[in-house]
Formats: structure tokens, sequence, C-alpha cells
DNA sequence: CCCTGCTGTGACAAAACCGTAACGATTCGG
DNA sequence: CCGAATCGTTACGGTTTTGTCACAGCAGGG
């Protein structure tokens, strides 16, 4: 479930806004009235999407935006800007910090409802950019490890890139063409052993999961989906 | 999200103030029914807030509230004492030895709920400002010194902001071009020794835990969240 | 001016990683 | 059942990346 983290002092505007985006999905809602609160639970709860008010007590919103965008561990959460209509250059500031969206008070729902779900749809394929889950499979694009029921697994960055090209098309079948070129840039057919090499060191590592990597005779290899 | 360790012999009690603390607002909660174990738990969790209860099993409560106060890893912490009704001394102690607030028994939930979020509020801002912590380790950047399980650590102002780069965002790596760039302002991507050789030398003041910094083969390096 | 501690650098060692060749195993069509 | 094609496995050497060390420049304090 997509958590969106919404940031405004003004309750009644945290209200409005939760109850316009449960209508008709299903999110994990947080609320912070204040700057550092939401870069505290921003950085803790790493929610999917932000709902930053520039109109804050203390620290403003734009200073808010601009220490999200510096940590690390929140640079990557998109962010959609609120504002009183009309506040141009706030708009043109938030837009050129790297904004993800922005939307002027008062806002439709409907509007709200739908720059939301856009924002989710176009960053949430790869979960946040930094981990991609499949079935039991859990790879971080951070350590470039692999989490498998619990343990954590090296993984070189060959193998991690190998792994990815596949997991992220569970189930579909790649060529060896297609993974050379994902994994080693080859743009010709090549006669190597490198790629067969390369799935059984997987293989290996991965133990008793090795046989979700399929060989499928005279095409390629397929990662099974669970 | 802020940590709060409630310390009290009775079950019930606990589950009380759990319940009045969870109902307006997202706290981590830790219990602990006696004073060694509290001690603990202090020392390594760190929690933003202790509710200690000065009747306890065992070691005695100010005796804890003492030890609190000794220990440079948990001197910090605010603690707010909780004891029955017209145990007049008892408060004049704990207020003298510099207890940060006191409640007596029976409480209005609403009356402790506003204590700790003032307490919260009130020492919060002082802590994100000059001290990082992080599990064992607590960098302060007044002195340029860490502080690791009671004992100080001098480092070098070089060692200080590239342990602070990485411990600022735990779990996450970071890339040999973006530590150089953080630490030594170096723009280019540099064929250099420098940063191996300060990783080493923090490694080295690490001892034991030197090993929370972990190298990402090909991308850079990170630190280990507890 | 000297001493001390901090810093960056280069040389070298160690470790990790990668591709390749050689060969065995398997599959498949006839 | 046979042969060809394909894939799996192994071992090994070369390359890249990282760790370690010694040393010299440098700045600051006494």
């Amino acid at each position: 479930m997509p958590a969106i983290l919404i940031v405004d002092d003004e309750e009644d505007i945290r209200e409005l806004i939760s109850v316009t985006l449960m209508r008709e999905e299903d999110y994990k809602l947080i609320e912070a009235s204040d700057g550092l609160s939401a870069l505290r639970i921003a950085r803790d709860k790493r929610p999917d999407v932000i709902l930053l008010d520039l109109m804050l007590p203390g620290m403003d919103g734009l200073t808010v935006f601009r220490n999200l965008r510096e940590d690390a561990r929140t640079k990557s959460i998109p962010v959609i800007m609120l504002t009183a209509r009309g506040r141009l250059e706030e708009k043109i500031t938030g837009l050129e910090l790297g904004a993800d969206d922005y939307m002027a008070k008062p806002f439709s729902p409907k509007e709200l409802m739908l720059r939301v779900r856009n924002l989710l749809r176009r960053t949430n394929p790869n979960q946040g950019g930094n981990v991609i889950v499949s079935g039991p499979f859990s790879l971080d694009k951070n350590s470039l490890k692999l989490l498998l029921e619990g343990t954590e697994i090296e993984l070189t960055s060959t193998e991690f890139k190998l792994l990815l090209s596949m997991i992220e098309s569970p189930g579909i079948t790649q060529g060896r063409g297609d993974l050379l070129k994902k994994v080693w840039g080859y743009s010709d057919r090549i006669q190597t052993r490198t790629l067969d090499t390369h799935i059984k060191r997987l293989r290996e590592k991965l133990g008793a999961h090795g046989n979700s990597i399929e060989t499928v005779r005279g095409v390629g290899y397929r990662f099974l989906e669970t």
C-alpha cells in the first residue's frame, strides 16, 4: 500500500486531503504539521509521495524541500508542492529545484487525486528506485545485495545487473542476445560462454531458489514468477 | 519517530500509558519492568524520552536515574518521573537531581500526553542540530568527537566529515565520487587513494565497529544501519 | 624555528571480479 | 541410437578495484 505524507499546518486542509485521497484508493496516510517533523518522518518512513505545503510555521516549505533533496534517504521521494494561488515565483522556484508536481490552493479534489495517482504510477514501478521485490526476492540497488528469505546474499555488479534484467520481467523469456546487450552492452550476436557462466554463479548463490532461473533452450533464460 | 521508554513493573500501567500515548501521536514505545534492563535499553536504543516509575523491584528508581545521568550515552535523555501521589520528598529529590518533569499517579491521560509532547518539542530541536546519533554511534558536530559505547574517540576534521557523510544516510551506499565531492569538494572523477586511506583510518579508530563501514565494490561505501 | 599532528600521494600487495577455453552433459531431430 | 547443437561446469590467468604502508609537505602552536 502506498504511503503518502501530508505536510500542512492547517488541520482541516490535511483532513480534506485525506478524505479526498481515501475515497477511491487505499493509501496509508501520514500527517505532519511542521517542517522538522516532516523531515524526520520522511527519513524514517520513506513515504512514496510527499504533499508539501509551502506555507509552514518555522521552517519554510522550500527549505524543507531542499533538505529532502539533500538527504540520500529522501532525495528520490517525489514531492507535490501546494501553495496559495498566484504565488507564481514560488512555483517557479519549486519546479527549478526539482519538485515533481505542483498544485495551487484551492484545488479540486479530483485533480489532486489524479496527480497523486499519476505520480505513483510514474515512480512506483521500481518502488522508490531502490528496492525491487519479486516473490521472496528483494533486490537492493544500493548495496547490490539480494535479500532472500531473511538472509543477505552478496552479488557482484555483473551478477546484479543480470539478475535485475531478468527479474524485472518475470515470466518472460529474454534472449541471450538481449541479456548480453543489457548487461554487457554487446550489440552483435556473440558466441560466448560468459553469459552461461554468470547464470551458473547466480544459480549457485540463489541456492534452493536457483531453479527460479529457467533456461529456454535455443532462446535464452527466464525468471519464473512465484 | 520519537521513541519512548516506559519503565514500570506493573504491566497494566505500562499498557495504560501506551494506549494513552498512541491515541494521538505516532511513537515507538519500548517497555522495561526493572531498572537494570531499563538502563541497558536506554544505552542501546537511546529513546527520546524516558518515563520512569520510582517504585521498582530491585534497583530503586532514583538509583536508575542517577545511573542514567552518569553515563555519557544517556545523560541527555529527558526523564519524566512517575510515583504514587504524595511522596513529596521523592519529588524534590528527583527534581534536584535533574529530572525533566514529574507526574503523580494516578495521572490523567491527557496530562501525560501533553507533558511528553512538550518535552519532545523542547528537546528535539537541540538534539537535531548538534548531535547525530545512529545506533551506538553519537557524533558531536561541535567537538568533532565521536562517542562510541561510552568512550570518546577523537576524529580529525576530515575523518569527521567523512564519517558524517556516511552516517547521515545509514544503509545507503554513497559512491566514491559522491563522498569525494562532499568531503573534499572535488567535482571530477579522480583517481586517488585518498578516500581509501581515510576510510582505513576511520575503521581503525572505530575498532570493533570498523565493519560498520562496508565497501560496495565498484560503487563506494555505505554505513550499516544497526 | 622546531615539533607535532594532519593530510595527500604513490608504490605495492591483496582481493575480488571477470572472461575464456576446454570439456562434459544434455537435448533434440532423424 | 547417433550426431549436432546447445548448455553446464570447471579451472585458470588477466584485469580492475581496494587495502595498506611509508613518506613528505604543510600548517599551527609553542
